[in-house]
DNA sequence: CTGAAAGCGCTTACAG
DNA sequence: CTGAAAGCGCTTACAG
């Protein structure tokens, strides 16, 4: 490999004046800053990584922490963050939790052992944020409840919850079930407590067997929650699925069953993934920008690096959910 | 940070033994391993990749490139990538050359600049394999015509192309149509030319009008380019795609123009990607084995950078593609 | 069984 | 305007 020592023999100056031109850290003669560049640019030099992380102590790195990569809601957040990664310069490092904070904890270290610059987190979110603390670098926590201190980035997730579960009492789908994912998950917990709310709210009793939990946020667990309730055989008009991929998963089990979306049985998801309304019927939802939370988070990590402050609306991020009414309702 | 040093001074021995036997190679006195592991974890020492990377002129991080992460077919490769790698002890720098080939290039160069030690690449597939010539580490090429000498996993885009059309000549679905991405790549040329070849071989017209070209392989692009088609009001009565995100986009335009699927038109996509399942109808489909391909990626390139060789039949390796009957046709 | 020393490729304070 | 030198945190051949 070519190093900053070769380019220097070649343009018949030191190293260091090498690196303070292709840095743009000094003024050099216009001369030898064309002698240097064309030297560079012969060579093809590409500067060492690991050499400048050494020395620098920046690895002008971020890592990604997120649940579950078969989520097309982590999906839309991973595109958004490997873009803005790119604008901002920094390269990305994503680990998939796969719903084990085992492994979770074990990409953490491994991240901390590459020197990350940064962290974007939006992993199993049960108990890791115990390894989150002192961890020494800044975090940004993304669809989940953050430690104290660090900064997070959500939608108001009761008030979501209520908005889908309000939204179907008022177009008479009652009762409501619920599709849910783990409710040890902050995140997840909020939405079904926004859904008890809305119906606390207008005096609908909350029957526990309409509520199930499914083992992982993927489309087929969200088709065999949709069985289970089916085969309960108690009765509802509408299911109020904590996210889309769940949704879509209900969707295709309702329709094999023979049910008829939305006049038999109405769907609410929780996201707006990319494909929600490409379904026929397509889903409605309480929808989470993806994209600009993934975007925001970068930037809010960014800031974070180069120690500048964040206001305090921006500690912690909470945007307002928006009920995106489509075919299934 | 905590280096081998400080693990060095608490334990009581030189900064080479630690390096030593937290390496494992090479044997100490029983207590001084065990005065050095406990002061490692005393210390929670985490060593530095940089200074590693430096040293041993090894990353450990393989790069991924690949052409759209919108599409569920690189994301499930990612996927597969992410998790493989992990099994593997890698680390992976995922790049999205969002179908520019100057951001694809620009993506390379900070690859290389990070010492990756292989690369998977999966990216815009049009001039770029000039810029993989001779880049000095193993590259396996996913999805795409590999230049002479690199290692390639693909189907067999000719006969995947053959089969569809063939399925639905046989269906008595014709005459049909074509959504394909830019022909400028090998892929997608093959895939069109074995739908040609499937037409000839049964002696039946191939009319140009009913090749259209999306510019980007998205669920988008897939819409318009149907609406395109059926605005032509040239007859045809099924529609192969060549992947799966068009095929999805132009089902949703069809039945926005009140057309029934696959009474009134067919379709056929390529990939398999994992929602085609999912939609009702169900996506008929040419199956190609994605989280496979992704893990064979990287076990070759694993290989690949231990200096291993391959057999012939890995080093291009042509999996058949599968057809995957639902209920698009 | 253990350690001293060189060196990987950079950056940067300091000197001239 | 330019360069010599130290040092980032490791690994590893070599010596004892």
């Amino acid at each position: 490999m070519v190093t900053l020592k070769d380019v220097a023999l070649l343009a018949g100056v030191s190293a260091s004046t090498v690196s303070y031109v292709l840095n743009g850290k000094k003024r050099v003669r216009k001369e030898t800053y064309d002698r240097i560049v064309k030297a560079a640019k012969e060579l093809n030099y590409s500067p060492n990584r690991a050499a400048i992380s050494l020395k620098t102590d920046q690895s002008n790195t971020i890592g990604v922490m997120v649940n579950n990569m078969q989520d097309l809601f982590f999906m839309e957040i991973i595109r958004a963050i490997e873009n803005t990664a790119y604008e901002y310069k920094y390269n990305v490092i994503f680990c998939d939790a796969v719903n084990s904070e085992e492994r979770e904890i074990s990409n953490i270290r491994n991240l901390l052992s590459q020197r990350i610059d940064g962290l974007i987190f939006a992993g199993t979110g049960k108990t890791t944020s115990v390894h989150l603390k002192n961890i020494g670098i800044p975090v940004v926590t993304l669809d989940r409840s953050a430690g104290s201190g660090d900064v997070s980035i959500n939608t108001d997730n009761v008030s979501g919850g209520e908005l889908a579960a309000g939204f179907l009492v008022d177009r008479g789908k009652t009762p409501i079930a619920v599709i849910t994912y783990s409710t040890l998950v902050g995140t997840f917990f909020d939405r079904v407590s926004g859904y008890r709310k809305a119906l606390a709210a207008r005096n609908l009793p909350c029957d526990d067997q309409l509520v199930v939990e499914a083992e992982f946020s993927t489309h087929d667990e969200g088709y065999r929650a949709a069985m289970k309730l089916l085969d309960k055989g108690v009765g509802f008009k509408s299911i109020f699925c904590v996210n889309d991929m769940l949704a879509v998963g209900a969707m295709r089990a309702l329709v094999e069953r023979g049910y008829r979306i939305p006049e038999d049985i109405a769907i609410v998801g929780y996201d707006d993934i990319p494909i929600a309304k490409l379904f026929v019927p397509s889903l409605t939802t309480i929808r989470q920008p993806q994209y600009d939370m993934g975007q925001k988070a970068v930037e809010y990590l960014c800031k974070m690096i180069r120690k500048e402050v964040l206001s305090e609306e921006e500690k912690t991020l909470i945007i307002e959910p928006e009920l995106i009414i489509r075919e299934t309702v």
